[in-house]
DNA sequence: GACTTATGTAATAGTATAAGTTACATGAAA
DNA sequence: TTTCATGTAACTTATACTATTACATAAGTC
């Protein structure tokens, strides 16, 4: 099954807005993403209507942080980008009439929750200052 | 994102093979999966490579346990479905050259191989034994 | 005020993966 | 030798994700 990448790039996306100065458009970003500016907007929307970012339309506009980076983590991002799934595995039918199902969805569920939980924490836990500082900043190529 | 659940059908299938005094065959297991003997047959495969089950052909023939249920665990039925992928979120591009995405990957990825490496230490800790005495015995529907 | 630059989004097309089906070969038992 | 069962390749659908096109909206420029 061929991952998602959502998540890890609207967090590629945020850390290109927070390096620049000035506002970014969707036509760079997609550049540096490797795609098309339609993309860009369609990923970055959740985040607009959760309030990390704004948009402007017209000359010089573009993308720019309208949040803390401090208080801003990466669960925030996660529900901003409508929370999708975590796992790649799950069971065919959570209400089966077969008890022999049952028992799988019932044994199965419980690790599948935990692992979930596990990550939702890490992410709770890691704030986009954090990662932000995690870039080792090279003087020849720091934008992509 | 459409979970794949062959992890937890191949699990759904050996309970009812256990669960059965004699063979049972592919369409007998497809009709409670509510699918193609021959997805069954193809779901099994690694499981009879890995030595968990095997079947005859011919009269009187289909599928039966050839391993302890005490001993194998979810994990061994993980590996023996090919291990499939378990997060269904992923970075991009892990050998980008650009500095910022190079951040989030190994940033999220920690979290990810966290969260995997709990999944399945929790698989490897559940026996097949185990699962199948959670089974809640019902007289008037216990085969599906 | 017309022009240029930018986003917003619906609609469409393209692509990849998984699931389901058909067809036929193999082999064992009746 | 007929029947029943698996093994597997080939083909067909189904589905979801990605990418692209098209056009409306709005802001700044000339």
């Amino acid at each position: 099954m061929k991952k998602s990448s959502k998540f890890s790039d609207v967090l590629h996306i945020l850390l290109h807005i927070a390096d620049s100065p000035t506002t970014v458009t969707s036509e760079k970003l997609a550049k540096a993403m490797q795609t098309n500016p339609v993309v860009v907007r369609r990923m970055m929307a959740g985040l607009r209507e959760n309030g990390l970012v704004r948009s402007d339309k017209g000359h010089s506009g573009g993308w720019f942080l309208s949040c803390d980076l401090d208080k801003v983590t990466l669960f925030d991002v996660y529900e901003a980008v409508e929370s999708p799934t975590l796992l790649a595995i799950g069971n065919r039918n959570e209400n089966s009439v077969c008890q022999l199902e049952k028992a799988v969805t019932a044994t199965t569920q419980k690790a599948f929750i935990d692992a979930e939980t596990l990550l939702l924490k890490k992410f709770k836990d890691i704030t986009l200052a954090k990662l932000h500082m995690s870039i080792k900043k090279d003087a020849h190529n720091h934008t992509h």
